[in-house]
DNA sequence: TTGACGTTTCGAGAATTCTTGAAATATCGT
DNA sequence: ACGATATTTCAAGAATTCTCGAAACGTCAA
C-alpha cells in the first residue's frame, strides 16, 4: 500500500461517524447493511450519511452493491489489512526494534511486503 | 485504547507532512531529532512545523524534550501500538474471521486487550 | 404509468484545519 | 547584560470538510 492510499484510509477513518460505520459493517460481515439501516442506527440525515459512505468508499474501505431498491454496503478487508501492514512496517525502526506486539515481527513484515505488491 | 484516542491518532497521521514526520522520527529511533532538522528535511516553515508537531503530540504519537537551545522530538511507540491493536481488533468480525495477516491473531488480540487497560 | 420508497446529488452555509509572517520566549556564548 | 540561535505563539486569511434541506434518480408494485 502506497503512502497516498494510506493517508486516504487514515483520513476516512479519522471521524467519529465513519469509524463507527466501518466498525458496524465489519460486525455485519460479508452480508453488509443497506444505507437506510446504517443511517437509522447512527442517527444521521440521509445526505450526510451518503457523504460519509462515499468518503469510506473512495478510500477503498467499503464497497456497495445494489439490491433492488436498497444499496448494500459492506466492509472491504483488504484495505484495512494494507493499512495495518503499513503502520506495522512503519512503527518500528529500520533495525527491527520491538514496538508492535506481534511475535516474530520481522518475518511477518517481510511476508506482508511481498504480498503488498 | 478508547475510540476518541484512536480517532485523534488517526487524524494526526492522516496528513502528508505529519505521516512523513512520524516516519522520520521512527526511523531516527529513541534519539529523536530537533525541530529544526525536521523542518529542514520537510521544507516546512517553522510555525507550520510547530503546528503539525503539536498535532502529533496531542495525539500522543510523539514527545518532546529540551536539549539546551533545541527541542528534540521522538516517536512514542505506545500509541501506535495501541492504534494498530485497535484496528486489528476491529478489522475482523467478532467471530475471529481471518482478515489480518498476523499469525494466531486471536491470542495476540487477547493479550493486547489485557495490556491496553 | 403512477405513486411510493430508498438513496444520491446539489448548493449553500457553518465549522474546522492549514499556512504564513511577525512578535514573543527560552537558552547560550561573550 | 547583550546579541545570536532555536523554537513557539498569535492573528488573519485560505482551503477543506461537514451538515442540512430540497430536488433528482432508480426501482418496485399496483
Amino acid at each position: 500500500m502506497k503512502t497516498p492510499a494510506v493517508i486516504a484510509a487514515l483520513a476516512a477513518l479519522a471521524h467519529e461517524y465513519r469509524l463507527a460505520i466501518y466498525r458496524l459493517l465489519v460486525e455485519q460481515g460479508p452480508g453488509g447493511l443497506p444505507a437506510g439501516a446504517i443511517g437509522e442506527r447512527m442517527g444521521l440525515q440521509p445526505s450526510s450519511l451518503t457523504f460519509h459512505l462515499q468518503a469510506l468508499q473512495r478510500a477503498g474501505l467499503i464497497s456497495q452493491q445494489r439490491a433492488s431498491r436498497q444499496i448494500i454496503y459492506s466492509a472491504d478487508y483488504g484495505t484495512m489489512n494494507g493499512l495495518v501492514g503499513y503502520l506495522t512496517d512503519n512503527c518500528c525502526a529500520a533495525e527491527g526494534v520491538a514496538c508492535c506486539p506481534a511475535p516474530s515481527a520481522k518475518v511477518a513484515r517481510t511476508a506482508r511486503r511481498r504480498k503488498a505488491a
